[in-house]
DNA sequence: AAAATATGCAACCGTTTGCTTGCTAATATA
DNA sequence: TATATTAGCAAGCAAACGGTTGCATATTTT
């Protein structure tokens, strides 16, 4: 079972759960309400959105609350990282031609 | 068959090749001599590479050079941006507080 | 023209995924 | 205390995933 950020952001409901509890903490059930799929689909994704450290739980009485852990979206980032310079330096190329279009430069 | 950016990069295989092609533009033969798998295995890799754009493929005699579409890789830094911005709030936040320690505030 | 090389395609297979249903445990409320 | 609510756990299931093997096609090379 692989376990890491990018296999638990793959899944589009994750990442609607993600951008749900991203502000404001939440209970299985109330994350749910939101969604078509049942409470115990929603628990399931929850436990392996925990299991990758990207959600931390917090009990409080009978309640569960699910909080996203902000930090560990910079692991997707930091890989994200090496192709950010590879983007700029073609727009800064793109960005040289056009000036020597401007310029009637070959 | 979902065939989105995240689950694209969801494989740390996948996740391989991108990052070997992202400078230079590869055929699959080359490709899989970095890796322990078949050239069929990657050839699938690329394929779902190609289908959610991530990869584009130039025919050059009998050989296909496959490169990356960097542009595409914005994809995911687009939806990482809101929570970049609940990074950084949340950076701001603690180093107020030890300002605040700094200062003998309470 | 024949052989070698590069690649894609199809069928098959075990594992994982995402979901459902049914159950149990713990806490709160009447 | 009895009942309702919240949530995790386990079994089962269809679909998707990631891989393999075998084969067809197109282009080079000899």
């Amino acid at each position: 079972m692989r376990r890491d950020v990018f296999q638990a952001i793959a899944d589009p409901t994750r990442r609607a759960i993600i951008g749900l509890i991203a502000l404001q903490a939440m209970t299985p059930n109330a994350i749910a309400e939101h969604f078509d799929t049942s409470r115990q689909a929603v628990s399931k994704h929850l436990q392996i959105l925990v299991e990758c450290q990207l959600v931390k739980q917090e009990q409080q009485g009978r309640e569960i609350y699910y909080q996203l852990e902000v930090a560990k979206m910079k692991e997707i980032d930091k890989w994200l990282e090496q192709f950010r310079k590879i983007w700029e330096d073609r727009f800064n190329q793109l960005d040289t031609i056009f000036s020597n279009i401007k310029q009637n430069k070959p």
